[in-house]
DNA sequence: TACATTTGACCCGG
DNA sequence: CCGGGTCAAATGTA
């Protein structure tokens, strides 16, 4: 299973540790919702690993310190000209001119900077002939695939099917484990600023219906997982995230189907419902060191921060426990959203 | 027909 | 120059 690869002494990783391990967590649950029903193994190992990572999160917290990630996110090229000079069947025009320099039509569009978040995460297969891993509740276009460098199976390149409609910048790429064929590792970019109602039955949450925003939000929470923090050297410390540490424990975990009970599953939303968050997820998800790593990691650092009604109330709990720092206050504002799990967690 | 995947080439940063 | 990420034409599928 996955390795435990030990970052040297990055004790002072503690906080994104815990990001990583609840972040871990979160998906761990995820699986185990989608496999509620399924295999009765597999739940049971899924919610061993679970509470394993529970009290180890638990754990962190409490010798909990701070510690500085970086973030480095560069955002990476952006323009197209293409040259259509292979296809011969391709007659279509070839515009091209002037591919030098910057195209007159295509301009950069990369983001300010930083926006470029990234969430690792690992994931199984939900069969075993699966191709891909469990479904994360949002659809994906694959773009592209590439043989990566010493890895035996090549890099999947997805982006949010909504990205030419809603202009979503979400992305991940997947690829699946060297050894286990079983495992794959995603790692999500951006956040999904898509809002796409299924079949929201009224019972949805008032906040979210509030914040359709903090919706999207969750569902990123629901599908990225293992939180990584990135750029840097010092991420050997993060693969411990996943380390998958089997704990013999068994351990209850309330199935709580949505309670919409949804329809379709191909589409599934995120299972958890924003109600359940809180109150089911006994392990809450929240770090310790809040402002070193949203600094660290964006440049609006409140901007992050709001619109996380329910989460919040979590968090808050979670660093009430663990660190003096209180969120920062935000209510109110949200329209960009561009938070996301690192960053709030963290 | 519309949308998704495949696939080879382009582009950029290191 | 190489490796990784993205684009877009071609192709496949619902």
């Amino acid at each position: 299973m996955a390795s435990v690869v030990h970052g040297g002494g990055n004790d002072g990783v503690g906080g994104g540790l815990v990001v990583t391990e609840l972040s871990h967590i979160r998906e761990l649950v995820r699986q185990l919702e989608v496999h509620l029903g399924g295999s009765p193994d597999l739940c049971k190992h899924l919610a061993a690993q679970i509470f394993s990572l529970t009290e180890r999160s638990i754990g962190l917290v409490t010798a909990a310190s701070h510690s500085h990630s970086r973030l480095d996110g560069g955002g990476r090229k952006r323009s197209a000209a293409d040259a259509g000079l292979a296809s011969p069947l391709s007659a279509a025009a070839t515009p091209t001119s002037d591919v030098t320099a910057d195209g007159p039509f295509k301009s950069t569009k990369k983001r300010k900077g930083l926006e470029a978040r990234r969430h690792q995460v690992r994931v199984s297969s939900p069969g075993a002939g699966s191709d891909n891993p469990v479904d994360d509740g949002h659809s994906w276009r694959k773009y592209g695939q590439k043989e990566i460098l010493g890895a035996k199976h090549p890099r999947g390149y997805y982006r949010c099917t909504h990205r030419h409609s809603q202009g979503c910048p979400a992305t991940k790429q997947v690829q699946r484990s060297d050894e286990d064929a079983a495992l794959f590792d995603v790692i999500y970019h951006g956040d999904h600023t898509c809002v796409h109602n299924k079949a929201a039955p009224d019972g949805q949450t008032p906040q979210q219906q509030h914040n359709p925003q903090a919706h999207s939000v969750l569902q990123s929470l629901t599908a990225g997982l293992t939180v990584k923090t990135e750029g840097l050297p010092a991420l050997a410390a993060d693969r411990q995230g996943w380390s998958a540490t089997a704990a013999a424990t068994p351990f209850s975990f309330p199935a709580t189907p949505a309670s919409g009970g949804g329809p379709a599953l191909a589409e599934r939303r995120s299972p958890f419902s924003a109600p359940c968050t809180s109150e089911n997820w006994g392990v809450s998800p929240a770090t310790s060191d809040s402002n070193n790593h949203v600094a660290t990691y964006l440049p609006f650092d409140d901007a992050e921060w709001r619109g996380q009604t329910e989460f919040q109330e979590v968090v808050s709990a979670l660093v009430a426990a663990s660190a003096p720092p209180p969120p920062p206050a935000l209510d109110g504002l949200d329209e960009l959203l561009d938070f996301d799990i690192a960053t709030f967690f963290a």
